[in-house]
RNA sequence: CGCGGGAUAGAGCAGUCUGGAAGCUCGUCGGGCUCAUAACCCGGAGGUCGUAGGUUCAAAUCCUUCUCCCGCAA
């Protein structure tokens, strides 16, 4: 088939590889407009138009999706079907009923559940046992649109966003070759989504990212999973931010074992009796910091301007003092 | 030219302001001690102080250039 991909980050530059492996013929790829670097000068192409640039593929990049100067030079492509995966714009209908086959959807989650924007990383910080890909059409609605192709995936205890990304990035392909041979064939049998069991999530904020020591060590510890790489969780030390890379429950236990002169949940002593979530401590090699039921033992943490670094090689440079408490540098205005 | 931090032994850092013998905590190697240890003791190896120039009797340190890494803001 003759087919136009529309994408942006890396899981839609994964997917457009395969694509572009297949028996389909890439035509045209359409990805959002470039960005200023992070840092200094210069400007920073997306991981889609990174692979189309490679494969001497044309290229779209308009501010808006729904220019009819846009739509009209997808129109004279004559794509038999139009491939969207992570694109960020919505559709209008100018663009979804242009091909033939109309416009497909590379979702990475269970639909109905997580439509949205950030369902990888939602799928991690609210421990899902198990997510996927989803294969459906596009219709107005925001991932609404009748699924074609389902396949299932496990999340591993110690998954993070990146790992379950990278997992999801290799399901999508093959999922979307076989939904688009059905699709083809003429034997795809789209099922309507269960409208009463969609949830839906947003934007990943980069505010989400700064820890709460208040909340329960189980979720902190999911949360911080859920947005490695980005935008990655973190607090402030001493005025300073510092990244958590990793971090995990001691010993696999997040409830604090009660009335017991070290009730901290760690199995050590250190805390005392008084609990102040937030309060950074070493115990033995390891690098600890206290929650609302327990505590969480830091891995891989990464100071403000510094490379992250394992804690213990942080403790090695880093000047902790007893009783430094971790958290908003709220007081410093006054 | 958006703001800022950084580059010193395999790792993490101090030393730079106030120029004057290359240090610390670890790791590593060898030896010792112990029922035992993330234990302790003794000893050793390992660095053109990111690059290129300049100032100076003397530069990790002062001046200039370049490269690379990182945080923030977008």
């Amino acid at each position: 088939m003759r087919v136009v991909f529309m994408g942006t980050p890396e899981i839609a530059a994964g997917i457009l590889k395969t694509l572009i492996a297949s028996r389909h013929e890439v035509v045209g790829v359409v990805t959002q407009p470039d960005k200023p670097n992070s840092r200094g000068n210069g400007i920073i192409f997306s991981d889609v138009k990174k692979v189309a640039l490679e494969h001497e593929i044309p290229i779209f990049q308009p501010e808006k999706a729904s220019e009819e100067t846009f739509v009209e030079s997808i129109r004279q492509l004559n794509p038999d079907i139009i491939v969207v995966a992570a694109y960020g714009q919505i559709l209008r209908e100018n663009i979804l009923n242009l091909p033939k086959y109309r416009c497909i959807n590379v979702h990475a989650s269970l639909l109905p559940k997580y439509r949205g924007a950030s369902p990888i990383q939602w799928a991690v910080i609210n421990g899902e046992k198990e997510t996927g890909i989803t294969i459906m059409y596009m219709e107005k609605g925001l991932d609404t649109g009748d699924m074609i192709l389902t396949r299932r995936l496990e999340l591993a205890p110690d998954e993070t966003a990146g790992s379950l990304h990278d997992r999801l990035m290799e399901l999508g392909g093959p999922t979307l070759l076989e939904a688009m041979d059905e699709i083809e064939a003429g034997t795809a049998h789209p099922i309507p989504q269960n409208n009463d069991e969609a949830t839906y999530v947003g934007m990943i904020k980069k505010s989400m990212g700064e820890l709460d020591f208040n909340n329960k060590t189980e979720y902190l510890e999911r949360l911080i999973r859920g947005l490695i790489p980005w935008p990655g969780a973190y607090t402030f030390i001493n005025g300073k931010m510092l990244k958590i890379w990793k971090a995990v429950i001691p010993d696999g236990r997040a409830e604090v074992p009660e009335e017991t002169g070290d009730a901290d949940g760690c199995g050590t002593s250190r805390c005392g009796t008084e609990r102040i979530p937030g309060r950074i401590f070493t115990y033995g090699a390891g690098l600890y910091i206290e929650t609302a039921d327990g505590c969480l033992e830091l891995l891989e943490v990464q100071l403000e301007g510094k490379k992250r670094m394992a804690s213990g090689d942080f403790l090695r440079g880093y000047k902790l003092e007893e009783g430094t408490v971790c958290g908003r540098k709220a007081d410093e205005a006054g």
